[in-house]
DNA sequence: TAGATTGTTAATCGATTAACAATC
DNA sequence: TAGATTGTTAATCGATTAACAATC
């Protein structure tokens, strides 16, 4: 527990994480915290808080090394190896997760998608069939599964999570416009579309203020 | 700028507004701030500061008048007005979004699609053509919108956004994996989805810290 | 070596929580 | 009225920024 990371700074390692592969990809091998802080947005300072608080290791005078940090900073959230995930409900969410081509590039891979519209299951969807939810016990009881993603209505989503926490899953990835409940020892991530899209009515509303 | 709200305020409009409407359809027409901080899991400190702070009046002794509050947020938030959405690229992003049902309930109604791909332009996506990108400057001339869809790779999205805004949209709902580059009287909300996917994975792999 | 930049402590800033008088 | 709960000021907490000695 000593090696907690406080939640600001989790929540920024993606960005770290975007910015260091893309100075990499255009052949820029050391950057200060001066410069990074440019590129970012963030002060020279919390860069150096940030970076000193993950365990990462610069060189004075010289700055930091962007492959070290770039794979530090990967390791830190386990990106440097594949998760497996399966998705529940094909609708509009699960049509975009399933194929999407930049999460598997990050090792996200999807599965397994199951479904309970008749009308659905058994049709291909991103190379995969989709499975009755009937056969969901037996798949995860047989497959490794580290995520689920929650592409189900908000009325479901909460029962469904319950079931598969049941079965041993341990991390949510939400799209059902509730928050979930669940144990100490399971993670979730509620993204909530439409509040972001509120937010962005707010500032728009509020622009001359 | 003197009834401005601080960010973490306006971040949490939408989950008050969430919860109010839940509570409304369960016929509850009256709370204090220990029973909502209890629904939402703020503390009834916060609630109160929160609602003085955006305006809202409540009654000592009894609590807040849920309709009215939940009114107040909505008018706000902006959601008591309709909002006119163009998307721009009808791929998984632009398919989810065009398809979703949720949006038209809170007011955003996506009145146009583009998109560059001539094997998808002509085609219908939620009722409505896919327009090829060379009409979007007449498009947005003639008719009102006001906030942008983006749904496009990373490497033209900042150019997309250019054009837009050289056209007077001034709000950008951006799905692409980089932050856009905004004039002052222009806003945007980028959802970064891999980011969140990262931070999820980031809580998986330290479950037992 | 001299200059640059980190690592880290101290200062500041802002958000959250606590407390309580006002009042419904 | 008495009890409950707000509105608001004060205290606390935590995150960000500043500063600077250490050192590459």
């Amino acid at each position: 527990m000593r090696n907690y990371i406080a939640d600001p700074v989790v929540k920024r390692l993606p960005a770290y994480y975007r910015h260091l592969r893309a100075l990499e990809k255009m052949g820029i091998l050391q950057i200060s915290s001066q410069d990074l802080g440019a590129v970012m947005d963030l002060t020279p300072s919390q860069i150096r808080q940030d970076l000193n608080r993950i365990g990462a290791e610069g060189r004075q005078g010289y700055g930091y090394a962007v492959p070290d940090l770039r794979e530090h900073i990967a390791h830190l959230m386990g990106v440097d190896r594949p998760h497996r995930m399966i998705i529940l409900g094909a609708g509009n969410i699960g049509h975009a997760v399933s194929l999407s081509s930049s999460f598997p590039l990050e090792g996200f891979e999807t599965v397994a998608i199951f479904d309970t519209d008749a009308g659905k299951v058994g049709k291909t969807l991103a190379g995969l069939p989709i499975r009755d939810i009937s056969e969901l016990d037996a798949f995860v009881k047989s497959e490794t599964v580290d995520i689920a993603v929650i592409a189900l209505p908000a009325d479901v989503a909460q029962d469904m999570t319950d079931r598969l926490l049941a079965l041993g899953v341990k991390a949510f990835w939400n799209f059902a416009p509730v928050d979930l409940h669940l144990p100490a020892d399971a993670v979730s991530l509620n993204v909530h579309l439409t509040d972001g899209l509120e937010v962005l009515s707010y500032q728009l509303t509020h622009l001359n203020d």
